[in-house]
DNA sequence: GCTTGACCTCAACTTAACTTGAGGTTCTAT
DNA sequence: ATAGAACCTCAAGTTAAGTTGAGGTCAAGC
């Protein structure tokens, strides 16, 4: 009984008091985040959300995919391709990260860029420049005869 | 004469719609930049904004900088550390890239430990816990007694 | 059994960063 | 000298990502 009692615990779903104090995230902000699909809840019969504890890992990875720059319509669709039905495992998540991958890649070589080239390039002209690594590629392509362009798209 | 008119002509200020065209925003864009101070111009008899040229390389830092999701705000702020009067040079830029450096530094690493740890963490559970690289420094200062986060803020 | 802290819904507000539109003016090329 | 392209201002609208607030319900401890 003992056992039964740990094993009930550590299954005991969450609040959403609880879910937002461990995720470090507003009440308000599950709300939201379940009104946009991100995330799901089971009510009790008081119509009280309940969360399972895999909604911590799940707010953890969409905080992580903020942080890279992607906006939450596009991590709602990839965390669409997770499972409905079962528990995510490994190799799910590992999907979605693959997908990220390269979001992430092309944000720290921005940053780099940014950061290497301030110094270098800002001063001297070449910003100017079709080659100056400062530009965003995209502006290469999109421009008809343009000037100087750099490195945004947040 | 013919070397007073190239002069004159690499010196001439650009029209709104120039700059437009050549840093790859709209219009309104720099309309708003003007309006929060991130760009100035000066009028013509007609009231229609002139640019110098040098106004395509803040427009280009601006962009890289919020490619990597500096707020506008805050690249204001930077950019107000450059010259008010006179055109600026290598060492005012090199300045900016010094004020930026650290912020940069920063979060270069936090998104480099976010890649490393990724495909590793993502899947693996360690995302609840409070040693997981992959969570959010910040986070981990923030919190009293919570459990998973991981690595955002834009 | 009742008080108090958590919850609930729904609508409205906020900030950032722009865009769109209306109504009017200036420039430039014919 | 005039048509059409560019400009101008100012107000209002848009999207993202939440937050705030009003008005009402649930549940846990004393």
């Amino acid at each position: 009984m003992a056992q039964d009692k740990s094993t009930i615990d550590i299954n005991r779903p969450l609040t959403v008091g609880e879910v937002a104090a461990r995720a470090g995230v507003a009440v308000s902000t599950l709300h939201f985040y379940e009104e946009r699909k991100l995330i799901q809840s089971i009510r009790t019969g008081g119509n009280q959300r309940r969360y399972r504890r895999e909604v911590l890992r799940r707010v953890a990875v969409i905080k992580a995919a903020q942080r890279v720059g992607i906006p939450l319509a596009d991590i709602g669709a990839a965390l669409s391709s997770l499972p409905d039905g079962r528990v995510p495992n490994a190799q799910d998540w590992a999907g979605l990260s693959a997908r990220w991958r390269s979001a992430l890649d092309r944000r720290i070589e921005d940053l780099i860029a940014l950061r290497d080239h301030l110094d270098g390039c800002i001063g001297c002209g070449c910003l100017s420049i079709t080659a100056c690594p400062l530009r965003n590629p995209e502006d290469r392509l999109a421009e008809q005869g343009a000037g100087a362009q750099l490195l945004l798209r947040p």
